[in-house]
DNA sequence: TATGCATAATACACTAGCGTACGGCCTGAG
DNA sequence: CTCAGGCCGTACGCTAGTGTATTATGCATA
């Protein structure tokens, strides 16, 4: 390993590192929380939903950080599962509302003790000072590239 | 902020920060690479190519970590683009090598210089000891993760 | 009131990834 | 030599995300 963090072996092996660590945890989830039926997206959307039933897609697309359309689908998926389902809203007749499904609401608690156990299994043998560093170090990292993308918009 | 690094919201502000960063480097290196009609997958293909030309797909997707399914699709598109070719191995007929293109083979230099200075962008305000620590903790949690995924295989 | 702009959801086309199944080819054990 | 099992690439079907365009509706302003 190069001697200087700022080296080129340093960018790539940093870089590498986050894009694996996002990507591993992905499937690693996705296969925790496989006997429920979701995925990882799905479980996203009920418990966001689980905080604030009956919001509207857009709000949910804005809160999840994803497209108006990834969202449809989504909710598509969901609603063929019996997840959640779509309601017209009575006084804007081009909103619809998602409601969770009773099932859903029975899960909820479920997936956020699987959740809660699968990051203790992911964070183990991290000490304190090591996750602080590491979230403040993500945090500049993710400003630099907020910053990039305001930038570049358009 | 909880004091202790561990609790709930810890855990899902680091997960939620990994999440948020692999996702903005990606669209943004993605709009950074635009100019040249290369996705960021299809940048990995050449620039894995380059150190080794004529790569088997099957040994393309294991380096790239990619299912050999997703492989064949990226050099399917690459294929249409241009920017390398597929060849029939001699000796064994079920394999099929790939080369890069001329063109590609000019786009390398610039795509790494590219690379660098927005890497150089993202890694902005961070000194040695926070991208250090920084890299030590993702270690731990790939190890983890790849743990995890060893033990549920199956 | 009428017009014109903004917004909600969707349609369409694309890249990317996953899992499974399959045909063609290689190879090693008998 | 044969053939059984393994490997290479691919087909198919799925989830998920992107960007752009479209439709219907709401709303503000002239």
């Amino acid at each position: 390993m190069a001697k200087n963090p700022h080296s080129i072996d340093w960018e790539l092996h940093l870089n590498y590192l986050i894009h694996d660590v996002s990507r591993l945890r992905r499937s690693a989830f996705d296969r925790c929380i496989k006997p429920l039926n979701l995925t990882r997206s799905q479980w996203w959307v009920i418990a966001y939903l689980s905080r604030e039933d009956g919001m509207t897609q857009t709000r949910l697309a804005e809160e999840l950080d994803v497209g108006k359309v990834a969202m449809g689908g989504l909710i598509d998926r969901l609603e063929r599962s019996a997840f959640v389902r779509r309601e017209s809203d009575a006084t804007d007749r081009r909103v619809k509302r998602i409601f969770l499904e009773p099932i859903s609401k029975r899960l909820v608690q479920k997936m956020r003790k699987i959740n809660h156990e699968f990051n203790q299994k992911i964070l183990a043998n991290l000490n304190d000072k090591e996750l602080e560093a590491t979230v403040q170090a993500l945090h500049v990292m993710k400003d630099n590239l907020l910053k990039y993308l305001d930038a570049t918009e358009n």
